[in-house]
DNA sequence: GTTCCTGCAAAAGCTTTGCAGAAGA
DNA sequence: TCTTCTGCAAAGCTTTTGCAGGAAC
């Protein structure tokens, strides 16, 4: 259930963060992306069609919906953060060979889990990593 | 269950990989270590005893320790890298309070998860966050 | 003696910060 | 008009790389 661009720009306005041009673009692109973009990725993706876009304005507006809660930042690669507009429970798969992340279903509740009876728990993150099909199957072609 | 110095040590023979002063210095610190330590904290802990050692060393040794599989790396921590000496399957909670990082069991083959039929699973990472038992009754003593 | 390692310095890469001019409300 | 934002340049950090001297075997 990804949230909608309405609802991203309702909950900053709430929150008296302006809806500018740029910020409009990115999160529209982040809300129409299942890909987990990084900053880098949403740059280009951009920079055509709003030339004057820098990498900060990206960061400024991302970090402002990650510190509300409004996305999440994956740390799922080692290299650089992945930015994902979809904050109901789920977890992320890392193909190793191409580098893509996909969603999956988790139920973190159904989890065995122990130790943690004191604890307030405020976020969950699940990484896998391997080979995904598509890759798989290209490795066999060979 | 962590891997012991001895254990550590043989597997880098067996890789050619020769056993410095500086390398066992660093495995046993991290063998040693219930704390998950960052290259910072270990370099910190160790230049008194080594004053020559550097970072690049314990990079270097640390990178050769999860290139086989050896150690794990945590990237819970959004500013630097965490090491683990025990491989077994746990989860790690992240205290946003004090930073400390606990360890927790869990059983990943117990939880509801769907989709990945086709997919090869070599790493599961598991994150919560949160406040720590420590860090939540300071806060009630206030 | 050969090979690999160490540690310094520099480079690389992601992210943040400072600030002057521009845009939003 | 007043406040906030943008985007450039520079800085900050962690991590990696190049390389000459040194240690391991």
């Amino acid at each position: 259930m990804n949230k909608t661009l309405l609802e991203l720009s309702n909950e900053l306005k709430k929150n008296n963060i302006r809806l500018t041009h740029q910020r409009l673009k990115v999160l529209e692109y982040l809300t129409n992306s299942i890909k987990h973009p990084t900053v880098e990725q949403i740059y280009n993706a951009l920079k055509k069609e709003v030339p004057s876009l820098s990498k900060t304005t990206i960061y400024n507006t991302l970090n402002y919906l990650a510190e509300l809660k409004l996305i999440k930042v994956l740390a799922i690669d080692d290299n650089e953060a992945h930015f994902d507009a979809v904050t109901a429970e789920h977890g992320h798969f890392k193909c190793d060979s191409c580098g893509q992340i996909y969603d999956f279903d988790i139920d973190m509740d159904s989890c065995k889990t122990e130790k943690l009876e004191n604890f307030i728990i405020n976020e969950k993150e699940v990484y896998f990593k391997g080979i995904c099909p598509g890759c798989l199957s290209n490795i066999n072609l060979n």
